[in-house]
DNA sequence: TCATCATTGCGTAATTTTTACACAATAACA
DNA sequence: TGTTATTGTGTAAAAATTACGCAATGATGA
C-alpha cells in the first residue's frame, strides 16, 4: 500500500482486509482453583466512528501497524493496554508464555467492516498484577470460564476464548505450560490444581485427581525439583515448594524422552 | 477499504496488510511408506510486476478477495489452481481433512511488499489425482519432507512445512486424521505406516513399530473396523480391509471415552 | 503338484505402569 | 497439648505395554 499526501490516505490496486490481534490471557486463582480470562471493556465510540459493541466485555487487543508482525503487535497491545489503564503495575503486561492459537475472518464478525484478527492465548502469573480500580470504575477484569459464557462479550470473542481452552488442554500434554501460571517456586498441590482446572479429568480419573497419584505421575518427568523451602504461615502441614527445571527439561527434550502428560 | 473509481485503487485512511493462504497438502505414498507433500512451481513475473522466486517451488496459495474469508480462499485456491493447471481429474482438490495452521507476518517473508498469509493443513487421498504432465513440464509434483528440505522453496515455505510437519504430529494423538489419507478401505500395514511416517517414533518402540502390537492399540480404540474384504493380488498371504467407523468414533467422543493414540 | 517366498494373523508370558487405596507427619492455634 | 486441616509416603491389585514366536496364506515357478 502507498500512502498518497494529497488526499491522506492509503492506496493500494487490490482489496486489503483491515488486520488485528486479540490476546486471551489466562490467569490461575489459586484459591478458588479456576481458570481466568483477562477482559476489558469496550469504550464508547468517538464522534464519526461506527459504533460497535459499545461497553461490551472483549478481549484485549487492537489494530496491528504498517509494516508490524502480528506477534509484536499482540505484544505491543497487552503492554500499551495493560500499562495505561487496567492496572497499578510499573509495566503493562509481558506475559511469560504467548503462542498464536488461530485466525479469525468470518464475514460480519466485525459490524463496521471485514476485519480479519490473529488471536493469541498468553498465560500468565496473575498475581503479578493489580488490576486498578480507577475513575473508570472497573475497566478490566478476571473472570472465570463459566462466568465468560454468561457475560455476552463483543465480536466472536467468546469462540476464540473457548478455542483457546481446547487448545490449552491439547498443548499441556506436550509442553510443561502450566508452570506459567505459578510463580517460580509452587506446590504440588497448586500444580495440581492447574492440571485439573485446565483438563478437566472425570471425577472417576484417580491418576491425576488423587492427590497421591499425581506427583509420581509428575515427578517421574524428571524436571520439576524440590527447592528444598517450604510453605510457611498455614495452619498445617508445610508442603513443599518445587521450581520448574528448564535446563533439564530441555536435556531431556533432546534425548528424545517421552513428555508427554 | 473504499473504491475509488476516479483512480481505480482502493483506500483507507488507515494502512492495511495485503493477506494471502498457503497450504500444505500432504499425501502419503503408499509404496514408499513415506509423507509428501504438494508444490507448484511458480511462474515468470508479467511485465510490470517485481519478481519474487520465479521458478521456485511453493506451497499453493494466492490472495484474499474481497469479504472472502480465509477458509474460502483456500478452498478455493486449491481447486482452481489444481483444476486449472495441475491435474488431469475433472475436479481440482478438495480435501478429506483442512485445518488451520498459522499465520505468518514477519517482516520481508515476501520481497515485494509486507505480506501476511494464513497456512493451512490439509490430507488428501494423493491416488485420486494424477498430476498433468502438460507442455510446460513439471509444474506441480508431490515431495517427501526430505526432498523438500534440499529444494530451496520460496518465501518461507520450507518453515512452514515443518511447523505443519510438527502440528500433524500432534494433532494425530486427539485426532484419527490418517484415515484422511488412505482410501475409504485399507490394511493395517498401511495405517501402521502412515503412523510411523508422521510420530517418526523412535527404532525401538515396538507398540507402533511392531507389526503385532500397533493393531492391538488400534483396535482398542474401536472405531476401526474390518470390512471383510480381503486384499488379492499379492504374492503372500491377503491382508483384511479395514473401515473407519465414524459414527462408533462419534459415540465414543460423546461418550468422553479415551481416544488418545 | 508342491516347495518357496513374502507377508499377514494371532497368541501369550514377562514386565511395567496405572489405579485405588490408608495412615502417619506437620504446623499453627486455642 | 489436643484440635484441625492439610501434606508426604507406601504398597498391593489391576491393567496395559512390551517383546517375543509361529502358523497361515496366496501367488509363483520348478
Amino acid at each position: 500500500m502507498k500512502y498518497n499526501r494529497e488526499t491522506g490516505k492509503w492506496e493500494s490496486p487490490f482489496w486489503h482486509p483491515a488486520l488485528t490481534t486479540d490476546a486471551v490471557v489466562f490467569g490461575f486463582d489459586k484459591d478458588s482453583g479456576t481458570l481466568q480470562v483477562l477482559l476489558i471493556k469496550r469504550g464508547q465510540a468517538k464522534p464519526g466512528e461506527v459504533p460497535a459493541f459499545e461497553h461490551f466485555w472483549a478481549l484485549p487487543g487492537g489494530f496491528v501497524r504498517k509494516d508490524e508482525t502480528t506477534d509484536e503487535c499482540v505484544g505491543r497491545e497487552l503492554f500499551e493496554e495493560s500499562q495505561m489503564k487496567l492496572f497499578n503495575n510499573d509495566r503493562g503486561i509481558i506475559p511469560e508464555f504467548i503462542e498464536q492459537l488461530k485466525t479469525y475472518s468470518a464475514r460480519g464478525r466485525d459490524p463496521r467492516e471485514f476485519v480479519v484478527t490473529v488471536a493469541y492465548y498468553a498465560l500468565v502469573v496473575k498475581e503479578h498484577y493489580t488490576i486498578k480500580g480507577g475513575d473508570d470504575a472497573a475497566e478490566a477484569g478476571w473472570f472465570t470460564i463459566d462466568e465468560v459464557l454468561d457475560l455476552n462479550l463483543a465480536f466472536d470473542h467468546e469462540q476464540i476464548i473457548k478455542d483457546a481452552i481446547d487448545r490449552l488442554r491439547e498443548r499441556i500434554h506436550f509442553k510443561p505450560i502450566g508452570f506459567n501460571l505459578l510463580d517460580r517456586e509452587f506446590t504440588m498441590t497448586q500444580l495440581q490444581n492447574i492440571y485439573i482446572a485446565i483438563l478437566n479429568p472425570p471425577a472417576t480419573d484417580s491418576t491425576i485427581r488423587d492427590r497421591r497419584n499425581f506427583p509420581k505421575k509428575m515427578l517421574k518427568l524428571g524436571y520439576i525439583k524440590p527447592t528444598g523451602k517450604k510453605v510457611t504461615g498455614n495452619r498445617h502441614r508445610s508442603a513443599v515448594l518445587y521450581t520448574f527445571d528448564e535446563d533439564a527439561y530441555k536435556k531431556a527434550k533432546k534425548m528424545g524422552m517421552r513428555l508427554e502428560f
